[in-house]
DNA sequence: ATGAAAGCGCTAACAA
DNA sequence: TTGTTAGCGCTTTCAT
């Protein structure tokens, strides 16, 4: 049944003893450092496949250097949200961009105050190298909690327009503005919006800039022309159903994620209405699409791929010297015409 | 900014210094161990908060006893799946096991084999107490290299009928022939299935527990009654337009997942087929439905909640007294009547 | 009830 | 190029 437990393994003394060296050489061997002779490097590296030896991590990492592992929290006290792919794509490009690395990457869910101190003293006491944040809310204490304590973080997105722990967003307002524009531009002029839960600075900044939008063109943006959603397909539904309700007329909708414009095309056609002809939708990109069958609608792209490396390269550099200042990057956003708007 | 490094902080030594004790005492006191006077534990205890203690992990488990950590691992090499419902439901049952406990639970995917070997090393290095395995494909080689390093180690599911892995399941092939009798009973008698990829050993078995109802019944399974998918809901639309191609008088559908049964369900309306009035469909619970607006699908239920609890318990089992032979535990499933079958 | 001391297995600085 | 050694911060006997 294997050995007994963990730690009951060979060590670094045993393989030196058997390859008749000092444990200073295995330990060189094994860290791939230069400055072995070729023929030694060899007569341990039989000796540790021999003794199927494998580092203690814990005496590694106590030892001083590296953890070699970061995690990267889900702060979501809805665990429905865990389903939404934004979250399985932002993994998915984290993970991407970790592949040429050693760094392990561990995910962990933060949903209640309990979880919340444990992962602190997880992370305090050493555990991983680095913290990458995920859909942190306004009122949120974690992010303060690990820079406190020291230890590296970067946050995708940030909690408000003054943040002072390094983080990478997309340009929110700026791609929402771009969105309404162009449904000015097609000749839409009574164009509503579902925001994402206005507890969040992304929700907060894709609604600025629908209102800019409109603003710049001589609009006023009426209140019950916005409806809050929380970025789920159901919830975009939801709110759809109330915006045909307020104001019939509608033609055009700018939604905060394409999980609810996909909810909000649903209402719109069980009430009736054509789209694109008769209203125009265009989501933000959370990925939805790329995994449906009617890849039509318009989105505000989100280079993904480009925030997991970038938000992987800060970190990295953190680590490297931390205590440098933080820093704050925003990429572009791509209008993505596909066709409903 | 903080300290420099996690690391960086206070030692055992620094707050016995202050509480003027010994470091075993101050040990005893971070450990919750019995025998320590009322009033040097109190000063212990300001002297922690004083200097703002946080235990160093790697010390503690080189030291000897547990890493209060244990491994979730989703083993997907389609990272798609990761949105599936089945996966945040587990996660979040697992998540829920634990709230008693001091066990960090953290996540971690593994889709290529380089990711592989750095969680085995992981693993095998000594930095989690246990393993807990998903989704595991019939040829993965992860539970074996885990179970052979002495690693706790739990499935949920397996990956053959002969599996010497401690693992818990649900009754697959019991929950997919209730399924189907219900359909015989309700006088169905063209019925097809969509099964999951059948190199997982679930998808097998509930393609098993379908073709024994049918034979039970006297009847013979159509070779072409028979597509296969992959779990996800698009696959299942697939599928069923495929099946409505070959056999246009199907009168019921078993689907090997839920997110299979809605997706048959899209296809069969797009077919123009009146459901469950043409057609029945019952589907494999994987809690896509928990989520939808249109709760009225048949489902065979699993008790995804007990599955959770059931594989921490043997975890922690394994644990404690590592060596034990393995369990199997298979959990009973039940079939929830919704009004479409 | 508490202090002292011996490691846990490794890395890194220093010698040789 | 390689061996030796001094810790890393904690748990855990063993005395006291």
């Amino acid at each position: 049944m294997g050995k007994q437990r963990p730690g009951a393994g060979p060590t670094l003394e045993e393989v030196a003893a058997l390859a008749g060296v000092g444990r200073g050489t295995v330990s060189r061997v094994v860290n791939n450092v230069a400055g072995v002779k070729e023929s030694t490097r060899r007569a341990v590296q039989r000796a540790i496949a021999e003794l199927e030896y494998v580092p203690n991590l814990a005496a590694r990492s106590l030892a001083g250097r590296r953890t070699d592992a970061i995690a990267l929290v889900m702060t979501e006290p809805d665990w429905r949200k865990f389903a939404e792919p934004f979250f399985s794509e932002t993994i998915r490009s984290v993970g991407d961009a970790l592949t040429d690395t050693t760094l392990q990457l561990l995910l962990t869910q933060v949903r209640t105050n309990g979880e919340r101190k444990r992962f602190v003293e997880y992370a305090r006491g050493g555990r991983v190298d680095g913290v990458l944040l995920m859909s942190v809310h306004a009122e949120d204490p974690l992010p303060d909690m690990l820079a406190d304590a020291g230890v590296p973080t970067v946050m995708l997105g940030r909690r408000s327009g003054d943040e002072s722990i390094t983080y990478v967003d997309a340009d929110n307002a700026g791609g929402a503005r771009s969105a309404v524009t162009h449904l000015l531009n097609s000749g839409r002029s009574t164009i509503a919006t579902i925001t994402g839960p206005l507890d969040m600075y992304v929700a907060q900044c894709r609604l600025r800039g629908y209102r800019a939008a409109l603003d710049r063109a001589g609009l006023d943006a009426q209140p019950f022309w916005v409806a809050e959603g929380d970025f789920t397909e159901q919830s975009g539904r939801t709110a759809m159903a109330e915006l045909i309700a307020r104001e019939p007329g509608i033609d055009a909708v700018f939604a905060a994620s394409d999980s609810m414009a996909a909810g909000a095309l649903d209402a719109l056609r069980a009430a009736g209405r054509r789209v694109p002809e008769d209203v125009a939708v265009i989501g933000f990109d959370d990925f939805l699409l790329a995994q449906r069958t009617d890849p039509t609608l318009t989105t505000v792209r989100q280079p993904l791929q480009e925030i997991g490396r970038t938000m992987v390269r800060l970190l990295l550099e953190e680590m490297e010297d931390s205590g440098v200042a933080w820093r704050h990057v925003i990429l572009r956003t791509e209008l993505v015409l596909r066709g409903s708007a």
